[in-house]
DNA sequence: AAAATATGCAACCTTTTAGTTGCCTTTTCG
DNA sequence: CGAAAAGGCAACTAAAAGGTTGCATATTTT
């Protein structure tokens, strides 16, 4: 279960967040994402590797260029832990609550 | 809306899921935090200092100890914003689907 | 008051991370 | 074919992250 930590660590980078973003509009080149920003392509290169390891992210080889996609699935993964811990935590608020109650 | 990277990023470790999930029990101290692990205590603090920078929990003092206590309220938040990530990109491949349909 | 417990602060070390530059390969297009 | 476009690979750098040790301070506990 605790290879959340690598899924988050991703997620964890405003250059990745961005990347994310775009994606979530259309799928894209690593020219495409790199044209308008600030970055070098590789460092653009960089990250998509590191979502890619993350799950995030897949890409497709289409003639000279590579199309990078979002993957929701993923992001539902991640989404899932959280809602995890929230609830087990709500659940010890409640049994604390209850235990109260009775005494 | 761009700090969720710090919040992720707090998120990304895994020393620190640990901990959340320590916390996620009950509340605790550094010294309690600490035994039973293998860091030493100001590895466990410097650690709570980045999940307290990250809003995710915060801490009271108590007489000589200090509380930690998880901040639920912030792992809404991250999923939230998932939330809306994910929800982008439905909205977008239902846009696809429906201009595919019309063509 | 003295010993023990819980923490704070600061300096230091090592590994990762984020980015860069330079050069080489593969595709496409005029 | 030859130039332009899209990428891959590797070496290098600077800064941040994760940890440690050592020492000082505040609170209990006996």
């Amino acid at each position: 279960m605790r290879d959340e930590a690598a899924l988050f660590a991703a997620l964890g980078d405003d250059t990745r967040l961005g990347l994310l973003t775009r994606l979530g509009e259309e799928p894209s080149s690593i020219a495409g994402l790199t044209r308008g920003g600030v970055l070098t392509r590789q460092a653009v290169t960089k990250h998509l590797y590191i979502l890619e390891k993350a799950g995030l992210v897949t890409c497709a080889r289409l003639g000279r260029e590579s199309l990078w996609e979002l993957r929701r699935q993923r992001l539902e993964d991640a989404r899932a832990f959280l809602d995890l811990m929230s609830r087990r935590w709500d659940d010890r608020i409640e049994r604390l609550r209850a235990h109260v109650e009775i005494s």
